[in-house]
RNA sequence: GGCCCCGUGGCAGAGUGGUUAUGCAGAGGACUGCAAAUCCUUGUACAUCGGUUCGAUUCCGGUCGGGGCCUCCA
């Protein structure tokens, strides 16, 4: 089945060919790390993990590799381990930790390489001797610049030119720019400043320096595609490819510039000064991950998205639904039959057409009803089939991969054994007609937050929220 | 000013030149001791005005409305 990405570079869908079907390479940029991540840095890590797990599963597993850095040296980092008092090292690894724990939680995968900026410096002052080499870049007053007008082309992804550029520019233009456009590859660091030694004194790296010298360290100078939010297409990513196509003279850095919409939370922007920032790791306390990745995912990820609660108790519901036929199921003693048609995937089909998510998740809907009817109407020998689907297919996109036991009961408390000793009590009390003994029990369970239900094979309990 | 995106039924949200998205919520029904869960049924949806067309929500243009980016924010 052809993939088909909507590339950046020429605002349309595109049938993805890769460089190298053995080995195809991604690029994404990651977090940067001096506070808990947000919805909106979950969003890209969601969208392109499933962008990945749609590459592993049409050119096998061990045929892809997925870069995603950590942004360990940057200005707002430096701000913020002043004020906390803390080493940077201290913050940017706190942090690290933390953001790999909250993906974690909404099913996002580990890239295979997670590279740091600060162990890739190295290989920044190189790229930028060699932009001064190839006539791209120059030094003045301790900083490093790209030259934009010596890069004729430039301006391609972003598709704005030069003039324009400057025209609107909102900031003043430093002295020791050549050129108003010219953007920093390299900045002199002050005595408590972090820097690193370099050919133009004690420093540290621009913004945009570090991917590109990390995408060619693990991925090479071409690869195939190169992720983010919409908002890195200029200035960002437009640097990217500047730095790394004058550096080493390719018409591309990567063939395909994929971007994730924006998240808005109750439908208004994030900003600190409205206090609306939904953190990953808030929304964790009260909302189990899968539920924060399926409201990720409910939307195509070119589109705006609003995060609300409202849309995560939506989320979780759906995710009941989907379970609860899981659930069904595996209660009555069926398991999933995991040789399914490969060429009979909707949710792989509306992946690949441009990773249409909520097209996807419509085709889970549909084979939980369908399991849903097969159980109601004991067709044993189509259960096993329709549970593989709902299991196989929602692997794609990092759902229905829980135990639904824990899914509906939490983790096992020690009120497990007085639960269903109370619900072998009401069976009995139901047995001998007392219906207001065993309305008693329910409610009183209820009241705790347990929910019981009567189905043919027994009776179930289910934790509810 | 420049570049770009969006406007779908109560809500969320796909998609399509002529036939059902899907989910949530609501209504009715089946099942149930009653519930819950599940299933079935149910909604003259495509901002507006023109144009192209046998036919447009879908293509083109205008208008109105909303949003994003324009040097370090995913």
């Amino acid at each position: 089945m052809d993939l088909k990405i909507t590339n950046t570079l020429l605002r349309e869908k595109q049938v993805f060919t890769p460089i190298d079907p053995s080995n195809v390479r991604v690029y994404v940029c990651g977090p940067t790390v001096y506070d808990y991540a947000h919805v909106g840095n979950a969003r890209p890590a969601v969208v392109f993990d499933v962008l990945i797990r749609v590459l592993r599963d049409l050119y096998g597993a061990e045929h892809v590799t997925h870069v995603a850095n950590i942004t360990d040296i940057d200005d707002k980092i430096m701000t913020r381990a002043k004020e906390r008092g803390v080493a940077i090292e201290a913050l940017t690894h706190e942090t690290t930790e933390i953001y790999n724990a909250d993906m974690a939680a909404i099913g996002v995968n580990r890239p295979d390489v997670q590279p740091r900026a600060t162990g890739h410096v190295g290989q920044m002052i190189a790229l930028a001797e060699r932009l001064i080499e190839r006539g791209h870049a120059y030094a003045a007053d301790g900083h490093v610049l790209f030259n934009v007008p010596s890069m004729t082309d430039y301006g391609q992804l972003s598709r704005r030119d030069r003039d324009e550029m400057i025209a609107g520019a909102r900031v003043d233009v430093a002295p020791y720019k050549r050129d108003p456009a010219d953007f920093v590859l390299w900045k002199p660091s002050a005595d408590d400043q972090p820097g690193w030694d370099s050919p133009w004194g004690r420093g540290r790296p621009g913004w945009h320096i570090e991917c590109s010298a990390m995408a060619a360290e693990h991925l090479g100078e071409v690869f195939d595609i190169h992720g983010g939010g919409l908002d890195l297409i200029f200035p960002h990513h437009e640097n990217e490819i500047a730095q790394t196509r004058c550096a080493f003279g390719h018409a591309t850095m990567a063939n395909y510039w994929m971007h994730n919409g924006f998240v808005t939370v109750e439908g208004e922007k994030m900003s600190k000064s409205l206090g609306n920032f939904y953190t990953v790791h808030d929304m964790l306390q009260e909302w189990p991950g899968e539920a924060v990745r399926l409201l990720l995912l409910s939307a195509h990820y070119r589109q705006p998205l609003d995060f609300s609660k409202a849309g995560l108790k939506e989320a979780k519901t759906q995710l009941d639904k989907l379970y609860g036929a899981l659930h069904r199921a595996a209660n009555d003693g069926h398991y999933p039959d995991w040789n399914l048609d490969r060429n009979d995937n909707p949710v792989l089909a509306a992946l690949c057409d441009d990773l249409n998510t909520p097209l996807a998740i419509g085709a889970l809907h549909q084979v939980a009803r369908e399991l849903n009817i097969a159980l109601d109407h004991h067709r044993s020998r189509q259960i096993p089939e329709l549970m593989g689907k709902l299991l196989v297919w929602g692997e794609l996109l990092g759902l229905l991969q829980g135990d639904t036991d824990a899914w509906f009961k939490g983790e096992a408390g020690d009120d497990v054994e007085e639960i269903e000793a109370l619900i072998a009590a009401r069976i009995e009390a139901r047995k001998d007609k007392n219906f207001a003994e065993a309305d008693r029990i329910r409610d009183d369970l209820k009241a705790r937050g347990i929910e019981l239900e009567d189905g043919a094979g027994g009776t179930t309990w289910k934790r509810a929220g």
